[in-house]
DNA sequence: TTGAAAGCGCTACCAA
DNA sequence: TTGGTAGCGCTTTCAA
């Protein structure tokens, strides 16, 4: 059916090695051969089948992505970084989406190893690292991103730690009291934020009562419910806060949507800054203040890291890469109470 | 290194095709066998090696997704109500975005191809079928998905004509008297939204004058700027609209914004909908009335129709499948004028 | 500069 | 119920 190389090999006159070598500008094929075989291939719509090349070269030129939500703007722009330069390089992404579930992610990850990947890029929903000590990854190489497990795999992602104190900041510095931070999962991003935010209180002589520090249940599938229930907690307190550092832009959504339910004005009794820097948030009912992560630049850096990794010689000394990406504060509507100040 | 199909079958000392056997679940195989195989496959740690199945079955459990813009949201759904259900036969979803470039597009589309892939699904960006026509699919089903080329490949979708029909109507029923269209691009879902549109205007005795229907260059990636632009034209008329049908959702989040800065009130000087009904248009600035396209459902559908394809006979006769879904009308603030009724 | 042969890991056909 | 053998389509030595 399908025209392979041996076709082009014996419309040719020549060996299928001649053909192969010429395809892959092996220098040792004369300019005129080179030219015949690119002829005959156009003529004939020769495509090479590269589950046959991946089966004799080890390599698929395909890369693996595992996020816990494919719908969620921010690992939408992760993938679409990625893919776009990976694709320079004739890769493509195989994605699969987690649904914030730890079992399924391990699962995802187990099938997807099985398609033999030159790279596996995960954001992952897991607690511990005991799941990707259980699983046997081969030769391909790991990548986390987003959320980081120190020493596991290579990382790219933004610091979390400065992501919580910037929001801090930002807060103190439009005069709220009363802050509050609607935490994370218990992961590197969720605990990092946390301290940051923490930090940046004690620092500032601000004190954070527990009550204060509500910790979401899911924060992508179902983030913006779980963020208008912790408002709704927040608020029905003795003395509710006025201002709120919530871990994402999901969750940040839903406290908007609830505060305007019960009433509660953005930003004048209330502040709100989220983390990450979705496409919407500058259309929102309260555009949103918010500390950009950089999600398309995780993309494509990890792209870049994976090239790298490609091209280095496999039996190089393997070294850890850790890539951390500096957060941008982008203040909107939902935290501008500069009316305050005058 | 990784442990392969030989290592199981020596270890056992039995032949590797009991173990393949085995591992497909083959009829002729002893339950005993059976339990040993699976035994030693999770003692050694042994996973199939798909890209050598792949080579000797001729399937590669890949099916491909080729989107206009893979951070659009309506995208998105279609991405993950696809994997989703592919999922739990195992497959997985390769993706890549064309930016809304047919060159890109088309040439993604070859690349892809090259994974053998045991279906391909397009959203495309194409104005004309020919790039399809001088593609090779081999045996590669294709399915198009929101975009269609009539009697070329499987098809699913919405019904286009009905979207524009039920904006429309619904911009009637608020009392809109002069409605105008940013119409999309030159497909089958730009030309039938307007068509739709328009036979519903005549219908109803209402004209459109040409100058109502402005044509937005790019629905996707730019097309939020496109949105603005076309209100600007809109509002500098002679004798501006009060109500606006746009092609997308998109599009009709521009018009909103712009808007905004033009002091144009929404909904009460202009009624806007648009059309898509994407995760965030019930949060945006005036929640957005729209027709809902139901992403999530034309991936799921498109799922199952290939599972159906993999699952015939390679030489039972094909008949082209179209799965149409009809769309549905989601009524929100950006069109809610029912205090001129009163 | 070109080519013959071996092999990548698995499945399928047919025989035992 | 089991296994030998021959591929799947390509790349990669090594020899010519």
């Amino acid at each position: 059916m399908t025209v392979k190389m041996k076709d082009i090999a014996s419309a040719l006159g020549v060996s299928m090695v001649t053909v192969s070598k010429a395809l892959n500008n092996h220098p040792d094929i004369s300019k005129k051969t080179r030219e015949r075989v690119n002829a005959k291939v156009k003529e004939l719509g020769y495509r090479p089948n590269l589950t046959a090349r991946s089966l004799s070269t080890g390599r698929s030129s395909l890369v693996g992505l595992i996020v816990p939500d494919l719908a969620n703007p921010f690992f939408c722009e992760i993938a679409k970084g990625l893919s776009k330069t990976l694709r320079e390089q004739s890769y493509f992404v195989v994605v699969s989406s987690s649904e914030e579930d730890p079992m399924l992610e391990e699962q995802e990850i187990d099938n997807i190893l099985a398609h033999r990947l030159d790279a596996l890029v995960v954001a992952s929903c897991q607690l511990s690292a005991e799941a990707f000590r259980n699983t046997r990854f081969g030769d391909t190489p790991l990548i986390f991103v987003d959320r980081a497990f120190e020493g596991l795999a290579h990382f790219v992602g933004c610091d979390d730690y400065a992501a919580g104190k910037m929001a801090a900041e930002h807060l103190l510095s439009v005069r709220c009291k009363r802050i509050a931070h609607i935490r994370g999962p218990q992961n590197s991003t969720g605990i990092r934020r946390l301290k940051g935010f923490m930090d940046t209180m004690t620092k500032n002589g601000v004190d954070v009562p527990s009550e204060y520090v509500v910790q979401a249940l899911s924060v992508d599938v179902d983030g913006r419910n779980q963020g208008a229930e912790a408002l709704k907690r927040l608020m029905s307190l003795q003395r509710p806060p006025d201002g709120i550092f919530c871990y994402n832009d999901i969750l940040a959504t839903g406290v908007i949507v609830q505060a305007d339910k019960q009433g509660v004005r953005i930003p004048e009794d209330l502040a709100i800054i989220g983390c990450g820097n979705l496409h919407f948030d500058d259309v929102i009912q309260v555009p949103l203040s918010t500390v950009d992560q950089r999600s398309r630049e995780i993309g494509s850096r990890t792209a870049k890291l994976i090239l790298e990794l490609v091209a280095t010689d496999e039996d190089a000394p393997k070294k850890i890469r850790k890539i951390v990406l500096q957060p941008r504060l982008v203040i909107r509507a939902s935290t501008d109470r500069s009316f305050r100040k005058r």
